[in-house]
DNA sequence: AATGAATGAGCCTTCATTCAT
DNA sequence: GATGAATGAAGGCTCATTCAT
């Protein structure tokens, strides 16, 4: 009697992600705010109560599905500088792994450039704050010795984000909104090169 | 019968430009999607029917507020880019002209950040769209004959803009969110320099 | 063009007017919180923006029912009473004007006994509380120099109240939950001289 | 097989009686209107499954306890009325019976002026009106003989009650609500003189 | 130009109750 | 007896917009 795959249960409902699936569907085709709850519940076929059951409110659904995209952006620029040889390859690879994670799920992605002003200014405004946070702290950690080496410019800790990932950031944005534009990785070096550029030490700048 | 200045009217103080006021304190104090029209007139002081009769709807008011402040932050950059002596001084002056606007008014800066995507998906979109079409080929316009004469990196025009106000966009952003950073002003040069590096030709990275 | 009495304006709203007797109307065939602001609008044909916009909020609505109504049966208490040549015509006067209230009236006289323990909870608990002050003020106030002059026996301000009006208060509850009890009038005296009995000094009990 | 005291069992506290007691808690708190059955469960920490499965519905809790209310207060006008040798004594033992009894559990007093009206109206109306009735039954048949032998004064059964109780159940409520009077036990000898001088026949005024 | 009462579609949320396990 | 996910009807309230004056 395996719980794991019976095939004669009722669709397996793990209602849990069917409801984040139908939400952010709906989020992406409809806007969020204009998103209802009967437009989710709709898509996935739970019931309204189900909803609430799960996720509290639409705040509720909203934030679980913005923190989740939040954690696999940080995860795909750790993965892209984790063990990276060099200070280079570390600027780099923040550029490289942002670019990479907006390619391959740009669903999340726009959903995120949307969602993300929202939930700051929503009730679960605190949780999105210290998730940016631990973030943010991991990321000036790993620029800090860098800079004590003189590898990299002698700046304030709060510049340099702008700067590494300022112009992938809107570059995303704007290929996101829908232009003509070419894709990002068209631009992972170009991208990744600026960035460097932009902080490396100066006699560095190779 | 002077229209300008009748000391007998009743403090007819410009209907226009009260409700405008009353609307952007009220967009940056709740938020856009928050802010009710009852809650505009209980700053203003005009009824409904007035704000109706000058802006027709509540996204009228938020586009004139929008397309006011994004030529604001366009006459900005344009003043500093106006007559630069070298390829370099008008790059560096895009991102002067443009961290200068935010620090200059804020306020506005803010609304835009948060008023431009309400805008871009709302009824007005065509006029938005029109502006930044504008905008943009003044923008490509002027890279173009510099990157022809081998003074910019040969690079497609679509990446440009990214490139150079993508670092400072971020960084405003960031300080407008409400942080502990400094203000733009202390980063105008290594903003500055940091674009100039990203778009210049090789072998001009000085 | 007399505004007072046009024949053929639409039925002179006054919608305020309107509103609150269809809710009372309500209120006492379903009960009040069954009640609900549909069937109010149903029933008074305003629209569901028109009762908010003049009450604010079901507790709005019903807070200006139950203090319309409380001030109405002051008021019969209060004209039973001015005047009393006795101290025994004051106190059979606060019970024979509470009695003709009840049942000149005892559509709202009803309707006071199952609204006013909701109000005293709800959003607008502080009025009821004050006008509940103002008018046990004004009764202690009339007791206090009957007292002091032994017409009425020592007791603590607090218990007359109960020993004046509980009975017809007891009874009216009664009477109005529908039995098959007489109505108040044929109890009046009864009432009234039990009143009377109850605070009257010992050797005036005549 | 005792069903009394099983040590093995999961400390089985006799659920029926937690789920009573956190729903008169509740009750109390919040209201009954706004109890949710989700509040009593977190308060006695049984299943929504379990609590349905003892009382069947919100309105049966809320009956249980109202009923019970009922019965115990009935016992203590009983007790106090039970061999009383005169009239006067019985008469006064009602309204000592009923004023000990609030002063003895005024928390079940003060929820059972809540409760009555809405279990009055509610599904479980005629359990309540039946065990009403029988109460009033014996009240009557109280009376009866004592007003046929001219020691009460010679009025119609149903204005007893409300002469004997009706100041006591005044009182009761007013000091229930919470203001800051004293405790009903002070005025036992007040509110029971007051009920005898109510219905004592003329000549026995004394 | 101004006023503000009126409109009404629509939304988020609540909550008593059921039922499969 | 116990559990708690699921249900879904229903309700209070909001708010952009209209329009008669």
């Amino acid at each position: 009697m395996s719980s794991a795959t019976d095939p004669d249960a009722p669709a397996r409902p793990d209602r849990r992600r069917d409801i984040l699936d139908a939400a952010l569907a709906c989020f992406l085709e409809q806007g969020i705010e204009p998103t209802t709850i009967e437009a989710i519940r709709e898509r996935c076929g739970a019931s309204v109560g189900s909803i609430y059951h799960h996720f509290g409110s639409k705040d509720g659904i909203l934030a679980a599905l913005c923190l989740r995209a939040l954690d696999e952006q940080s995860a795909s620029m750790a993965r892209a500088t984790a063990g990276a040889p060099t200070p280079r390859d570390g600027v780099r690879g923040l550029v490289l792994g942002y670019l990479d994670w907006v390619q391959t799920d740009p669903i999340r992605a726009r959903f995120l450039f949307q969602a993300r002003p929202l939930v700051a200014r929503g009730p679960r405004a605190a949780d999105l704050a210290e998730r940016a946070r631990q973030r943010n702290a991991a990321l000036l950690a790993w620029f800090e010795p860098h800079r004590a080496s003189g590898a990299l410019r002698d700046l304030p800790c709060e510049i340099y984000p702008s700067l590494v990932i300022g112009p992938a950031q809107s570059y995303s944005r704007a290929w996101l909104a829908g232009g003509e534009m070419a894709p990002p990785a068209v631009y992972r070096e170009v991208l990744a090169d600026a960035a460097w550029r932009a902080v490396a030490a100066p006699d560095a700048c190779g």
